[in-house]
DNA sequence: CTGAAAGCGCTAACAC
DNA sequence: GTGTTAGCGCTTTCAG
C-alpha cells in the first residue's frame, strides 16, 4: 500500500487536483456536492496530506524547535511540557533537540532546525557555548531565537529568565525571619550566571541582618551530600541548609536522613526549585518556586510576538514564589 | 535575508544546479576544481539543504516518532534518551510525542507522524487505548511501529517490553529470603497488563513460600501514602514493602518519613524501579532493575530490524536486575 | 464553480 | 564531467 495523494483522489473523482485541494481546505468557491465527494473519498482512502510537500510548496512549517540540555531533567521537561501544550493548541509542532551540553552537538541540532526550516527556535545554551553567531545567524534568515534559562550575556537577543535575584533574595528573607543563625549555603558551579546572580542577593540580606552562612560549592548530589555530611559532624553544625538548586536539595537530604536529624526541629532546610523534589519528603520542603513551567508559557508568548513581528530584544522574567512546606 | 539555494549558487557560479548537487554529495564525476569552488561557495553562502525538499524528493524521511505518555517522566525520559543516542549515531532525526495518556492526543499524533512520513514509530500506548487500528494502518502504509513498555494484547505487532514477570519474581524471591513474614504490596492500575503480570508472579511466589501479603492497589502516589499511612497505624503492621513502580515507591517513602521508621531495622522496603528515585534515599532503596534505557536500545534495534526488512513481531524483553540497596 | 499551469528545492535518470 | 529534464505532492494565481 502507497500514501494516498491529491493526485490519487482527483483521478478517481475525474476531477482536477486543484479542485480536490480546495474542497479539503473548505474553500467557499467550491460547491457542496464536490466538497462531499472529495471529503468522503479522503476519508475511505486515509488521505495524510504530505507535510514536507506542503512546508516546501508554502514555506511556512509551523514547526519550532527547542534545544535544551536533556529531557531528562527536573527542570527542562516542564518547560517541554509547556511548550508542547502551547504547540498543540496553536497548530505548530515541536522539534525536540538534546544537546547534552555539548558545543559540537548543539551546533549540529540549530544545523538540524535550519534545515527543517523552523518558523522559531527556542534556545538553552551550554555552559561552554561561547560562541552563538550561528544562532545570530538565525535571526538574519528571519527565524527568531528565544533564549531560556542559559542565555547568552549579550543584550541584542531575546531572552526569557527566571527570576534568580528575586528568588534567593525570598530565600534569605524566610530564613532571617526564622531568626536563624548559622546557616550551611550551598551553590551550584561558580561559573554559571545564575550562581552568580543567586550568590550575590542570597549573601547581600544575610550580611545585612548579620546572619552567619558557611558558604559552599557542589557540582553535583553526591557533592552536595558530602558538603552537608561534613558540615553535620562540626562541633558547631548548621541550624538551617539553603540549597540554590534541585540537584543540591536531593545530596542535602540524603545527608540529613542518614544523620537521621528531624525536620525542622533539629535542622532546617530550604530550597530553589521548580516544586518536584521538595514534596517527595516528610515534611514537604519549603522553597521558592521558580517554575519552568511558566518560563515554557512565557517563552512561547515572546516567541508569538517575534513571529507576529514585535521583537521583544529584552529580559523577560517569570516571577519567584514561596511555597512553604514545614522544613523551615 | 533569504536561505541559500543550489539554484543561488549554480547561478553565481554559472554552472548548472544538477552538478552543484553531486558536488555537494561529493560525487565521483565532479571534478576536484570544480567540487573545491563548489563547496567553497556554499560555506560562504551559509547553505544548508531544504530537508522539506530532500524528503519529498527522495521519500526517505530519515525521521522516526515517538509516542510516550510525558517526557516528564523517570521511564519515559530515559527510553528517549537512549532512542535519541541511536539517532544520532545512525544518522536518523527523532519527533517526540507526548500523548498525555489522552486516547484522542494519541491519534492525532498518528496523524503527525504519517503526515510527517516517518519512517518509523514507536509507541506506548495510552491505559484508555482499546482500538489500534490505526497503528496497524501504518504497518499497511510500511511503517514499521514498535510498541513499547505499554503494548498491544495482539499478537501480531512489533513489541519490547521489561520483564515484568521476572522483576516481580526477583522481588518476591528477595523478601523470601530475608525472612519476612508480613508484607504490604502496592500495585498500580488494576486495568495495566504490567500490573497483572507482575501481581501474578508475585503473589504466586509468596504463596508457595507461606508468605503472608496485604494487597493493595494505588493509582498515584498520594493513594500510596494513604495506602502506607493506614497499614503502619494497625496493631500487626507490616515489616516489609512492596512497591510495584517508583510513583507507589515515593508514596510510600513519604509515609514511612512521616511515622519516622527507620529503615531496614523497624521496615524494610523494595520496589521496581528505573533506578533514579531509590538513589534518592538513605539508606538507598533495593530494587529490580527495569530499565528503561536498556529498553530504548532495544527498541532501536528492533525498528533497525524492521527497517531492513526483517519484521520480528514478536516481544522482546530486557532483563531484569537485582540491585541492593541497604532497605531490605 | 472548476481547471491548467507554474513552481517550492531537490535528486536522478538520461543525454552528450 | 556536465547539463537537461522530469517529477516528488502540494498551493495558488490566472483563466474561463
Amino acid at each position: 500500500m502507497t500514501n494516498t495523494t491529491l493526485k490519487k483522489i482527483s483521478e478517481v473523482l475525474g476531477i482536477s487536483i486543484s479542485t480536490v485541494s480546495r474542497a479539503l481546505k473548505n474553500h467557499p468557491d467550491i460547491s457542496t456536492k464536490t466538497k462531499q465527494k472529495v471529503v468522503e473519498l479522503a476519508q475511505t482512502l486515509d488521505y495524510e496530506p504530505n507535510a514536507n510537500a506542503v512546508n516546501l510548496r508554502t514555506s511556512n512549517s509551523k514547526l519550532f524547535g527547542v534545544i535544551v540540555p536533556s529531557v531528562s531533567s527536573y527542570f527542562y521537561d516542564s518547560f517541554i511540557a509547556a511548550l508542547e501544550e502551547e504547540c498543540r493548541n496553536n497548530d505548530y509542532r515541536l522539534m525536540i533537540l538534546q544537546s547534552g551540553d555539548d558545543p559540537d552537538i548543539e551546533l549540529n541540532n540549530v544545523k538540524l532546525c535550519r534545515q527543517n526550516r523552523v518558523t522559531g527556535l527556542f534556545a538553552c545554551l551550554t555552559p561552554q557555548t561561547k560562541d552563538v553567531h550561528h544562532f545570530l545567524k538565525l535571526n538574519e534568515l528571519n527565524i527568531p531565537v528565544v533564549f531560556f534559562d542559559k542565555v547568552p550575556d549579550i543584550a541584542s537577543c531575546n531572552k526569557v529568565c527566571v527570576a534568580d535575584t528575586d528568588a534567593a533574595s525570598i530565600a534569605a528573607r524566610a530564613i532571617r525571619n526564622k531568626n536563624k543563625k548559622n546557616v550551611l549555603a550551598i551553590f551550584g558551579s561558580k561559573e554559571l550566571s545564575i550562581t552568580k546572580k543567586r550568590l550575590e542577593a542570597f549573601s547581600k540580606i544575610l550580611n545585612k541582618n548579620e546572619v552567619n552562612f558557611d558558604l559552599q560549592f557542589a557540582l553535583n548530589n553526591d557533592q552536595a551530600q558530602k558538603i552537608t555530611e561534613e558540615a553535620l559532624q562540626k562541633k558547631n553544625p548548621p541550624d538551617t541548609i539553603f540549597c540554590m538548586s534541585d540537584e543540591i536539595l536531593i545530596g542535602a537530604m540524603k545527608a540529613i536522613q542518614e544523620a537521621n536529624l528531624s525536620i525542622p526541629s533539629e535542622i532546617g532546610i530550604i530550597a530553589i526549585s521548580n516544586g518536584f523534589f521538595p514534596k517527595l519528603y516528610y515534611p514537604e520542603i519549603t522553597y521558592v518556586e521558580t517554575s519552568a513551567y511558566k518560563l515554557g508559557k512565557l517563552a512561547f508568548t515572546g516567541m508569538m510576538a517575534c513571529v507576529a513581528g514585535t521583537h521583544f530584544t529584552q529580559e523577560l522574567t517569570v516571577q519567584s514564589l514561596l511555597i512553604e512546606g514545614g522544613s523551615l
